[in-house]
RNA sequence: UCCCCAGUAGCUCAGUUGGUUAGAGCGGCGGACUGUUAAUCCGUAGGUCGUAGGUUCAAGUCCUACCUGGGGAGCCA
Protein backbone atom coordinates (compact mmCIF):
# COMPACT_ATOMS: atom_id res chain seq x y z
CA UNK A 1 0.00 0.00 0.00
CA UNK A 2 1.30 3.32 -1.05
CA UNK A 3 1.90 5.80 1.78
CA UNK A 4 0.30 9.10 1.98
CA UNK A 5 1.58 12.30 3.45
CA UNK A 6 -0.03 13.91 6.18
CA UNK A 7 -0.05 17.65 4.07
CA UNK A 8 -2.32 15.93 1.79
CA UNK A 9 -4.60 13.86 3.98
CA UNK A 10 -5.51 16.99 6.37
CA UNK A 11 -5.84 19.01 3.08
CA UNK A 12 -8.92 16.64 1.87
CA UNK A 13 -9.39 14.97 5.31
CA UNK A 14 -11.42 11.92 2.75
CA UNK A 15 -12.99 10.25 5.98
CA UNK A 16 -13.89 6.80 5.19
CA UNK A 17 -10.62 6.23 3.13
CA UNK A 18 -8.28 3.87 4.45
CA UNK A 19 -4.72 5.58 4.06
CA UNK A 20 -1.10 4.47 4.99
CA UNK A 21 0.94 7.04 7.00
CA UNK A 22 4.65 7.17 8.10
CA UNK A 23 5.44 9.44 10.30
CA UNK A 24 7.64 10.24 13.78
CA UNK A 25 5.73 10.22 17.20
CA UNK A 26 5.38 14.26 19.16
CA UNK A 27 3.21 12.95 21.96
CA UNK A 28 1.57 9.98 23.08
CA UNK A 29 -1.87 9.64 25.33
CA UNK A 30 -2.54 6.98 27.25
CA UNK A 31 -6.05 5.54 28.19
CA UNK A 32 -7.38 2.93 29.38
CA UNK A 33 -8.64 1.90 26.08
CA UNK A 34 -7.56 3.92 23.43
CA UNK A 35 -3.62 5.73 23.20
CA UNK A 36 -4.08 9.09 21.52
CA UNK A 37 -0.39 9.50 18.97
CA UNK A 38 0.37 12.51 17.61
CA UNK A 39 2.01 11.93 14.17
CA UNK A 40 4.42 14.40 12.19
CA UNK A 41 6.27 13.40 8.92
CA UNK A 42 7.28 17.37 8.08
CA UNK A 43 5.14 17.74 5.30
CA UNK A 44 3.22 20.26 6.82
CA UNK A 45 2.97 21.57 10.31
CA UNK A 46 0.34 19.88 11.87
CA UNK A 47 0.13 16.20 13.46
CA UNK A 48 -2.10 13.75 12.42
CA UNK A 49 -3.71 12.10 15.60
CA UNK A 50 -3.82 8.25 15.04
CA UNK A 51 -5.74 6.31 17.65
CA UNK A 52 -4.66 2.81 19.11
CA UNK A 53 -6.95 0.67 20.73
CA UNK A 54 -5.39 -0.84 23.46
CA UNK A 55 -7.31 -4.28 23.00
CA UNK A 56 -5.62 -4.53 19.05
CA UNK A 57 -2.19 -3.65 19.48
CA UNK A 58 -0.60 -5.16 22.64
CA UNK A 59 1.55 -3.97 25.38
CA UNK A 60 4.73 -5.20 22.74
CA UNK A 61 4.05 -2.49 20.36
CA UNK A 62 2.78 0.24 22.25
CA UNK A 63 5.29 0.61 24.78
CA UNK A 64 7.57 1.13 21.71
CA UNK A 65 5.75 4.55 20.50
CA UNK A 66 7.36 7.04 22.32
CA UNK A 67 8.28 10.59 21.21
CA UNK A 68 10.69 10.65 18.20
CA UNK A 69 9.84 6.90 17.03
CA UNK A 70 9.18 6.29 13.66
CA UNK A 71 5.91 4.64 12.55
CA UNK A 72 4.07 3.25 9.83
CA UNK A 73 0.17 3.18 10.39
CA UNK A 74 -2.86 1.93 8.22
CA UNK A 75 -5.77 3.08 9.29
CA UNK A 76 -9.55 4.59 8.67
CA UNK A 77 -9.65 8.40 8.34
CA UNK A 78 -12.74 8.98 10.81
CA UNK A 79 -13.62 12.04 11.88
CA UNK A 80 -12.69 13.34 15.37
CA UNK A 81 -14.47 13.89 18.34
CA UNK A 82 -11.93 16.17 19.48
CA UNK A 83 -10.17 19.57 18.47
CA UNK A 84 -9.35 18.35 15.18
CA UNK A 85 -11.11 17.76 12.50
CA UNK A 86 -10.29 14.25 11.11
CA UNK A 87 -8.22 11.41 12.93
CA UNK A 88 -6.94 7.94 11.64
CA UNK A 89 -8.30 4.98 13.75
CA UNK A 90 -5.36 2.19 13.42
CA UNK A 91 -5.66 -0.79 11.79
CA UNK A 92 -2.19 -1.77 11.74
CA UNK A 93 1.30 -0.19 13.50
CA UNK A 94 4.71 -0.93 12.84
CA UNK A 95 7.56 0.90 14.76
CA UNK A 96 10.08 1.52 11.93
CA UNK A 97 12.80 3.05 14.31
CA UNK A 98 12.62 3.38 17.84
CA UNK A 99 13.45 5.87 20.26
CA UNK A 100 14.70 5.07 23.61
CA UNK A 101 12.47 7.70 25.66
CA UNK A 102 15.52 7.86 28.08
CA UNK A 103 18.03 8.75 26.42
CA UNK A 104 15.41 10.78 23.56
CA UNK A 105 17.03 14.51 24.13
CA UNK A 106 13.59 15.96 22.60
CA UNK A 107 10.60 15.95 25.21
CA UNK A 108 6.93 16.68 24.79
CA UNK A 109 7.66 20.16 25.99
CA UNK A 110 9.20 23.71 25.30
CA UNK A 111 13.02 23.68 24.72
CA UNK A 112 15.44 27.02 24.47
CA UNK A 113 16.63 27.74 21.03
CA UNK A 114 19.93 27.44 22.71
CA UNK A 115 19.47 23.96 23.77
CA UNK A 116 18.22 22.89 20.13
CA UNK A 117 20.86 24.77 19.03
CA UNK A 118 23.36 22.51 20.76
CA UNK A 119 21.19 19.28 18.55
CA UNK A 120 20.97 20.88 15.98
CA UNK A 121 21.27 18.10 14.03
CA UNK A 122 17.47 16.74 15.75
CA UNK A 123 16.06 20.26 15.88
CA UNK A 124 14.41 19.40 12.62
CA UNK A 125 12.14 17.19 14.78
CA UNK A 126 10.25 20.56 16.36
CA UNK A 127 7.69 22.67 15.44
CA UNK A 128 9.34 25.64 15.15
CA UNK A 129 12.78 24.41 13.02
CA UNK A 130 10.29 22.16 10.61
CA UNK A 131 8.38 25.21 10.04
CA UNK A 132 11.71 27.34 9.22
CA UNK A 133 13.00 24.78 7.09
CA UNK A 134 9.80 24.71 5.24
CA UNK A 135 9.89 28.73 5.07
CA UNK A 136 13.59 28.67 3.96
CA UNK A 137 12.78 26.04 1.13
CA UNK A 138 9.84 28.44 0.17
CA UNK A 139 12.05 31.45 -0.43
CA UNK A 140 14.76 29.84 -2.39
CA UNK A 141 11.99 29.22 -4.48
CA UNK A 142 10.72 31.84 -4.71
CA UNK A 143 14.38 33.52 -5.46
CA UNK A 144 14.47 31.30 -8.62
CA UNK A 145 11.26 32.42 -9.99
CA UNK A 146 11.54 35.91 -9.40
CA UNK A 147 14.75 36.36 -11.00
CA UNK A 148 13.56 33.56 -13.83
CA UNK A 149 10.30 35.69 -14.45
CA UNK A 150 12.45 38.59 -14.77
CA UNK A 151 14.91 37.28 -17.54
CA UNK A 152 17.79 36.89 -15.61
CA UNK A 153 20.53 33.94 -15.70
CA UNK A 154 21.41 32.12 -12.72
CA UNK A 155 25.46 32.26 -12.80
CA UNK A 156 27.61 29.42 -10.35
CA UNK A 157 30.46 31.75 -9.61
CA UNK A 158 33.51 29.86 -8.13
CA UNK A 159 33.76 28.69 -4.62
CA UNK A 160 37.30 28.70 -4.47
CA UNK A 161 38.76 31.33 -5.68
CA UNK A 162 42.26 33.20 -6.27
CA UNK A 163 41.50 36.16 -5.61
CA UNK A 164 41.63 37.49 -2.66
CA UNK A 165 40.69 40.83 -3.90
CA UNK A 166 37.43 41.02 -3.22
CA UNK A 167 37.14 43.49 -0.53
CA UNK A 168 34.53 41.87 1.22
CA UNK A 169 36.10 40.41 4.32
CA UNK A 170 38.15 37.83 5.40
CA UNK A 171 39.26 34.62 3.61
CA UNK A 172 39.12 31.00 4.90
CA UNK A 173 42.72 29.71 3.12
CA UNK A 174 42.21 26.59 0.92
CA UNK A 175 45.03 24.53 0.86
CA UNK A 176 46.12 20.64 0.94
CA UNK A 177 50.10 21.55 1.94
CA UNK A 178 51.13 19.88 4.75
CA UNK A 179 50.30 23.04 7.55
CA UNK A 180 53.39 21.24 9.92
CA UNK A 181 55.84 21.48 7.57
CA UNK A 182 54.64 23.44 4.20
CA UNK A 183 57.33 23.97 1.12
CA UNK A 184 59.09 27.17 1.70
CA UNK A 185 61.11 29.62 -0.39
CA UNK A 186 64.70 30.92 0.11
CA UNK A 187 63.47 33.36 2.13
CA UNK A 188 61.65 31.56 4.73
CA UNK A 189 57.72 32.38 3.31
CA UNK A 190 55.44 29.41 2.23
CA UNK A 191 55.91 27.82 -1.52
CA UNK A 192 52.44 27.97 -3.00
CA UNK A 193 53.68 27.11 -5.82
CA UNK A 194 53.62 23.70 -4.22
CA UNK A 195 50.01 23.51 -3.37
CA UNK A 196 47.24 21.96 -5.11
CA UNK A 197 46.04 24.81 -7.49
CA UNK A 198 49.80 25.86 -7.53
CA UNK A 199 49.02 28.96 -5.97
CA UNK A 200 47.32 30.87 -2.49
CA UNK A 201 43.50 29.93 -2.43
CA UNK A 202 40.66 30.73 -0.56
CA UNK A 203 36.68 30.36 0.09
CA UNK A 204 35.07 33.10 -2.01
CA UNK A 205 33.61 36.28 -0.09
CA UNK A 206 31.43 37.36 -2.70
CA UNK A 207 30.62 36.65 -6.53
CA UNK A 208 29.89 39.90 -7.60
CA UNK A 209 33.41 40.44 -9.78
CA UNK A 210 32.60 37.02 -11.48
CA UNK A 211 29.00 38.09 -11.36
CA UNK A 212 30.09 41.57 -13.17
CA UNK A 213 32.12 39.18 -16.26
CA UNK A 214 28.89 37.66 -16.60
CA UNK A 215 26.64 40.68 -16.75
CA UNK A 216 28.28 42.36 -18.86
CA UNK A 217 27.56 39.82 -21.65
CA UNK A 218 24.49 37.86 -20.56
CA UNK A 219 22.72 41.76 -19.23
CA UNK A 220 20.98 40.25 -16.41
CA UNK A 221 22.67 37.72 -14.27
CA UNK A 222 22.14 36.31 -10.45
CA UNK A 223 24.73 34.22 -7.66
CA UNK A 224 22.96 32.05 -5.34
CA UNK A 225 25.49 30.27 -3.20
CA UNK A 226 27.67 30.28 0.02
CA UNK A 227 29.66 32.22 0.82
CA UNK A 228 32.47 32.30 3.49
CA UNK A 229 33.94 35.20 6.17
CA UNK A 230 36.67 34.25 8.39
CA UNK A 231 35.82 37.72 10.96
CA UNK A 232 35.72 36.79 14.16
CA UNK A 233 32.02 37.78 14.37
CA UNK A 234 30.11 36.96 17.29
CA UNK A 235 26.40 38.45 16.87
CA UNK A 236 23.15 37.18 16.56
CA UNK A 237 23.25 38.52 12.69
CA UNK A 238 26.93 36.75 11.21
CA UNK A 239 27.63 33.60 10.13
CA UNK A 240 31.14 32.27 9.15
CA UNK A 241 29.18 30.68 6.17
CA UNK A 242 25.90 32.37 4.91
CA UNK A 243 24.17 31.82 1.19
CA UNK A 244 23.53 35.11 -0.84
CA UNK A 245 21.89 36.00 -3.88
CA UNK A 246 23.67 38.47 -5.96
CA UNK A 247 22.23 40.17 -9.14
CA UNK A 248 24.49 41.80 -11.74
CA UNK A 249 22.54 44.15 -14.68
CA UNK A 250 24.09 45.71 -17.40
CA UNK A 251 22.72 48.85 -17.88
CA UNK A 252 20.95 49.63 -14.66
CA UNK A 253 21.48 52.98 -12.60
CA UNK A 254 21.53 53.17 -9.12
CA UNK A 255 18.05 53.90 -9.14
CA UNK A 256 16.84 50.73 -11.47
CA UNK A 257 19.11 48.91 -8.76
CA UNK A 258 17.16 50.01 -6.02
CA UNK A 259 13.67 49.46 -8.05
CA UNK A 260 14.79 45.99 -8.76
CA UNK A 261 15.86 45.85 -4.22
CA UNK A 262 13.03 47.01 -3.19
CA UNK A 263 10.72 45.02 -5.63
CA UNK A 264 12.44 41.94 -5.20
CA UNK A 265 12.56 42.05 -1.75
CA UNK A 266 8.25 42.61 -1.85
CA UNK A 267 7.87 39.88 -4.01
CA UNK A 268 9.58 37.35 -1.80
CA UNK A 269 7.69 38.50 1.05
CA UNK A 270 4.57 38.44 -0.70
CA UNK A 271 5.53 34.67 -1.67
CA UNK A 272 5.58 33.56 1.76
CA UNK A 273 2.52 35.29 3.03
CA UNK A 274 0.71 33.31 0.26
CA UNK A 275 2.06 29.97 0.71
CA UNK A 276 4.00 30.03 4.01
CA UNK A 277 0.53 31.14 5.83
CA UNK A 278 -0.01 27.93 7.93
CA UNK A 279 4.06 28.15 9.43
CA UNK A 280 3.88 31.94 9.57
CA UNK A 281 1.09 31.91 11.89
CA UNK A 282 2.91 29.26 14.09
CA UNK A 283 5.86 30.97 14.06
CA UNK A 284 4.08 34.47 14.80
CA UNK A 285 2.82 32.47 17.56
CA UNK A 286 5.93 31.50 18.88
CA UNK A 287 7.25 34.93 18.70
CA UNK A 288 4.45 36.54 20.89
CA UNK A 289 5.14 33.86 23.45
CA UNK A 290 9.09 35.38 23.70
CA UNK A 291 8.27 38.53 23.54
CA UNK A 292 5.48 38.09 26.70
CA UNK A 293 8.92 38.26 28.80
CA UNK A 294 9.92 41.45 27.19
CA UNK A 295 9.10 45.10 28.63
CA UNK A 296 6.37 46.89 26.68
CA UNK A 297 8.58 49.06 24.92
CA UNK A 298 10.76 46.06 23.47
CA UNK A 299 8.32 44.50 21.45
CA UNK A 300 8.24 43.95 18.20
CA UNK A 301 4.90 44.40 15.62
CA UNK A 302 3.06 41.36 15.20
CA UNK A 303 4.56 38.81 12.61
CA UNK A 304 2.50 39.04 9.77
CA UNK A 305 1.46 42.71 10.40
CA UNK A 306 5.03 43.35 10.06
CA UNK A 307 5.17 41.47 6.78
CA UNK A 308 2.05 43.11 5.21
CA UNK A 309 3.37 46.06 6.37
CA UNK A 310 6.86 46.06 4.45
CA UNK A 311 4.90 44.56 1.54
CA UNK A 312 2.73 47.64 1.37
CA UNK A 313 4.26 50.53 2.13
CA UNK A 314 7.06 52.61 -0.25
CA UNK A 315 10.28 52.06 1.08
CA UNK A 316 12.21 55.24 2.05
CA UNK A 317 15.11 56.21 -0.23
CA UNK A 318 17.53 59.00 0.90
CA UNK A 319 21.11 59.89 0.77
CA UNK A 320 23.59 59.65 3.27
CA UNK A 321 24.05 63.28 3.79
CA UNK A 322 20.21 63.69 4.20
CA UNK A 323 20.40 60.82 6.80
CA UNK A 324 22.71 62.38 8.79
CA UNK A 325 21.23 66.08 8.61
CA UNK A 326 18.36 63.74 9.97
CA UNK A 327 19.93 62.16 12.96
CA UNK A 328 21.89 65.64 14.05
CA UNK A 329 18.84 67.23 14.71
CA UNK A 330 17.03 64.61 16.29
CA UNK A 331 15.72 64.23 19.44
CA UNK A 332 18.45 61.43 20.76
CA UNK A 333 21.20 63.44 19.16
CA UNK A 334 20.44 66.89 21.38
CA UNK A 335 19.62 65.13 24.31
CA UNK A 336 22.96 62.95 24.29
CA UNK A 337 21.04 59.80 24.05
CA UNK A 338 23.27 58.24 20.98
CA UNK A 339 25.79 56.05 23.01
CA UNK A 340 27.77 57.37 19.74
CA UNK A 341 27.40 60.88 18.60
CA UNK A 342 26.53 61.53 14.64
CA UNK A 343 29.89 62.60 13.62
CA UNK A 344 29.65 65.06 10.51
CA UNK A 345 29.88 63.44 6.57
CA UNK A 346 32.62 61.23 6.19
CA UNK A 347 31.90 58.17 8.84
CA UNK A 348 30.20 55.26 8.71
CA UNK A 349 26.51 55.37 10.72
CA UNK A 350 26.40 53.36 13.61
CA UNK A 351 23.78 50.70 14.29
CA UNK A 352 21.89 52.74 16.87
CA UNK A 353 22.08 55.73 14.25
CA UNK A 354 20.57 53.53 11.61
CA UNK A 355 17.93 51.74 14.13
CA UNK A 356 16.70 55.10 14.55
CA UNK A 357 15.91 56.23 11.35
CA UNK A 358 14.57 52.69 10.13
CA UNK A 359 12.15 52.44 13.25
CA UNK A 360 11.94 55.61 15.39
CA UNK A 361 12.06 58.42 12.50
CA UNK A 362 10.56 56.73 9.31
CA UNK A 363 8.86 53.34 10.86
CA UNK A 364 9.63 51.92 6.99
CA UNK A 365 12.29 50.43 5.05
CA UNK A 366 14.62 52.85 4.09
CA UNK A 367 17.06 52.71 1.65
CA UNK A 368 20.55 55.14 2.33
CA UNK A 369 22.82 56.33 -1.27
CA UNK A 370 25.90 58.29 -1.88
CA UNK A 371 27.89 57.20 0.74
CA UNK A 372 31.16 58.90 1.16
CA UNK A 373 33.72 57.31 -1.23
CA UNK A 374 35.97 56.32 1.54
CA UNK A 375 34.12 53.67 3.56
CA UNK A 376 33.01 51.97 0.55
CA UNK A 377 34.54 49.45 -1.83
CA UNK A 378 36.74 50.07 -4.67
CA UNK A 379 34.32 49.15 -7.46
CA UNK A 380 31.35 51.77 -6.58
CA UNK A 381 30.65 54.04 -9.03
CA UNK A 382 32.24 57.93 -8.12
CA UNK A 383 29.42 60.41 -8.13
CA UNK A 384 29.67 64.06 -9.59
CA UNK A 385 30.80 65.68 -6.28
CA UNK A 386 33.78 63.75 -6.58
CA UNK A 387 32.66 62.58 -2.64
CA UNK A 388 30.39 60.39 -2.51
CA UNK A 389 29.48 57.04 -4.64
CA UNK A 390 26.73 55.45 -6.18
CA UNK A 391 26.02 52.96 -3.20
CA UNK A 392 22.87 51.69 -1.39
CA UNK A 393 21.84 50.05 1.63
CA UNK A 394 18.75 48.55 2.38
CA UNK A 395 17.55 48.65 6.28
CA UNK A 396 15.50 46.70 7.82
CA UNK A 397 13.99 47.18 10.93
CA UNK A 398 15.55 44.81 13.98
CA UNK A 399 18.29 43.28 11.38
CA UNK A 400 19.75 46.63 9.95
CA UNK A 401 21.33 46.33 6.43
CA UNK A 402 19.98 43.83 4.54
CA UNK A 403 21.07 44.51 1.11
CA UNK A 404 24.14 46.04 0.11
CA UNK A 405 24.99 47.05 -3.16
CA UNK A 406 25.99 49.99 -5.90
CA UNK A 407 26.31 50.84 -9.18
CA UNK A 408 29.78 49.88 -10.46
CA UNK A 409 32.42 52.26 -11.71
CA UNK A 410 32.38 51.41 -15.39
CA UNK A 411 35.31 54.27 -16.40
CA UNK A 412 38.69 52.08 -16.55
CA UNK A 413 40.87 55.16 -16.00
CA UNK A 414 38.89 56.09 -12.43
CA UNK A 415 38.63 52.46 -12.07
CA UNK A 416 42.50 51.83 -11.88
CA UNK A 417 43.08 55.25 -9.69
CA UNK A 418 41.09 53.98 -7.04
CA UNK A 419 42.31 50.17 -7.06
CA UNK A 420 45.97 51.98 -6.91
CA UNK A 421 44.69 54.06 -3.99
CA UNK A 422 43.37 51.32 -1.65
CA UNK A 423 46.16 49.26 -2.82
CA UNK A 424 43.92 46.77 -4.48
CA UNK A 425 46.50 44.54 -6.59
CA UNK A 426 46.38 45.40 -10.36
CA UNK A 427 48.43 42.63 -11.99
CA UNK A 428 45.85 39.83 -10.08
CA UNK A 429 42.67 41.92 -11.13
CA UNK A 430 43.52 41.93 -15.13
CA UNK A 431 40.63 39.80 -15.60
CA UNK A 432 37.92 42.28 -14.06
CA UNK A 433 39.66 45.38 -15.25
CA UNK A 434 39.01 43.19 -19.00
CA UNK A 435 35.48 44.07 -18.51
CA UNK A 436 36.32 47.87 -18.78
CA UNK A 437 38.94 47.69 -21.72
CA UNK A 438 36.25 46.35 -24.01
CA UNK A 439 32.77 46.87 -24.35
CA UNK A 440 32.42 48.54 -21.15
CA UNK A 441 28.96 49.61 -19.65
CA UNK A 442 26.87 50.91 -16.64
CA UNK A 443 25.94 48.54 -14.33
CA UNK A 444 24.98 47.48 -10.89
CA UNK A 445 24.19 45.11 -8.48
CA UNK A 446 23.77 43.84 -5.22
CA UNK A 447 23.82 41.50 -2.64
CA UNK A 448 21.13 40.06 -0.54
CA UNK A 449 21.88 37.86 2.51
CA UNK A 450 19.90 34.66 2.42
CA UNK A 451 19.84 34.12 5.87
CA UNK A 452 18.88 37.82 6.95
CA UNK A 453 15.72 37.92 4.36
CA UNK A 454 15.12 34.50 6.63
CA UNK A 455 15.47 35.87 10.14
CA UNK A 456 13.19 38.74 8.93
CA UNK A 457 10.23 36.36 7.41
CA UNK A 458 10.28 34.71 10.22
CA UNK A 459 10.66 36.75 13.17
CA UNK A 460 13.58 34.34 14.79
CA UNK A 461 16.13 37.02 16.58
CA UNK A 462 19.17 34.85 16.01
CA UNK A 463 20.56 34.18 12.69
CA UNK A 464 21.81 30.67 13.49
CA UNK A 465 18.33 29.33 13.70
CA UNK A 466 17.50 30.02 9.82
CA UNK A 467 20.40 28.21 8.92
CA UNK A 468 20.74 23.86 9.02
CA UNK A 469 24.14 24.18 10.14
CA UNK A 470 25.42 27.60 11.63
CA UNK A 471 29.47 27.83 11.29
CA UNK A 472 30.41 30.70 13.38
CA UNK A 473 33.83 31.43 15.37
CA UNK A 474 34.41 28.42 17.61
CA UNK A 475 31.59 26.39 16.85
CA UNK A 476 31.75 23.74 13.30
CA UNK A 477 29.42 20.95 14.64
CA UNK A 478 28.35 18.55 12.44
C1' U B 1 38.14 41.44 19.11
C1' C B 2 35.69 44.68 23.12
C1' C B 3 31.72 45.45 27.08
C1' C B 4 27.82 43.16 30.12
C1' C B 5 25.26 38.68 31.93
C1' A B 6 25.00 33.45 32.75
C1' G B 7 26.82 28.17 33.46
C1' U B 8 23.45 23.73 39.57
C1' A B 9 19.33 16.81 37.60
C1' G B 10 17.71 14.97 30.61
C1' C B 11 15.23 20.29 30.07
C1' U B 12 13.80 25.21 32.52
C1' C B 13 15.26 27.25 36.89
C1' A B 14 15.52 28.31 42.69
C1' G B 15 19.44 27.93 46.25
C1' U B 16 19.33 33.63 51.95
C1' U B 17 24.75 37.70 55.10
C1' G B 18 29.87 31.54 52.89
C1' G B 19 27.64 27.01 57.56
C1' U B 20 25.02 20.06 58.46
C1' U B 21 22.35 15.40 54.03
C1' A B 22 21.79 20.74 47.17
C1' G B 23 15.59 21.76 45.88
C1' A B 24 11.13 22.61 42.49
C1' G B 25 8.46 22.21 37.89
C1' C B 26 8.65 19.65 33.41
C1' G B 27 10.58 15.12 31.12
C1' G B 28 11.80 9.52 32.22
C1' C B 29 10.22 5.16 34.91
C1' G B 30 6.12 2.52 38.03
C1' G B 31 1.01 2.80 39.29
C1' A B 32 -4.19 4.95 39.34
C1' C B 33 -7.88 7.10 36.31
C1' U B 34 -9.60 8.68 31.98
C1' G B 35 -11.95 9.99 23.98
C1' U B 36 -7.10 12.43 25.23
C1' U B 37 -4.94 17.43 23.17
C1' A B 38 2.35 19.61 26.10
C1' A B 39 -4.09 15.10 29.70
C1' U B 40 -4.77 14.61 35.20
C1' C B 41 -3.46 12.38 40.14
C1' C B 42 0.02 9.40 43.37
C1' G B 43 4.88 7.42 43.81
C1' U B 44 10.09 6.89 42.23
C1' A B 45 15.06 7.21 40.27
C1' G B 46 18.30 10.92 38.73
C1' G B 47 23.62 15.90 40.62
C1' U B 48 32.00 15.56 40.51
C1' C B 49 27.09 22.67 41.18
C1' G B 50 31.39 24.54 33.42
C1' U B 51 37.12 23.58 34.15
C1' A B 52 41.63 24.73 36.91
C1' G B 53 43.70 27.34 40.75
C1' G B 54 43.12 30.48 45.19
C1' U B 55 40.95 32.73 49.99
C1' U B 56 38.71 30.32 54.43
C1' C B 57 37.92 26.16 60.09
C1' A B 58 34.19 25.75 56.10
C1' A B 59 32.83 27.43 49.00
C1' G B 60 27.19 25.92 44.63
C1' U B 61 27.86 30.86 47.16
C1' C B 62 33.89 35.05 47.57
C1' C B 63 38.56 36.00 44.18
C1' U B 64 41.61 34.91 39.53
C1' A B 65 42.31 32.59 34.83
C1' C B 66 40.32 29.75 31.05
C1' C B 67 36.17 27.31 28.37
C1' U B 68 31.12 27.48 26.67
C1' G B 69 26.47 30.00 25.91
C1' G B 70 23.42 34.58 25.66
C1' G B 71 22.77 40.06 24.91
C1' G B 72 25.12 44.41 22.94
C1' A B 73 29.26 46.80 19.96
C1' G B 74 32.75 46.61 15.86
C1' C B 75 33.36 44.15 10.92
C1' C B 76 29.45 43.18 7.24
C1' A B 77 25.23 40.36 4.20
Amino acid sequence: MKRQEIKEILQSETVGDTVKVNGWVRTKRESKNVNFINLNDGTVLDNLQIVADVNIFGNDILRKVNTGAALSVIGELVESQGQQNVELIAKEIEVIGEADPDKYPLQPKRHSLEFLREIAHLRYRTNTFSAIARVRHSMIFAVHKFFTEKGFFNIHTPIITSSDAEGAGEMFQVSTLDMGNPPRKEDGSIDYSEDFFGKKTSLTVSGQLEGELAALALSKIYTFGPTFRAENSNTSRHLAEFWMIEPEMAFYDLNDNMDLAEEFLKYLINYALENCQTDLKFLSQRQQQEEKNKPQDQRTMELIEKLNFVAENEFVRLTYTDAINILQNSKPAKKGKFKYPVEGFGTDLQSEHERYLVEKHFKKPVILIDYPANIKAFYMKVNEDNKTVAAMDVLFPQIGEIIGGSQREERYDILVEKMKAMNIPLEDMNWYLDTRRYGSAPHSGFGLGFERLITFVTGMTNIRDVIPFPRAPKNCEF
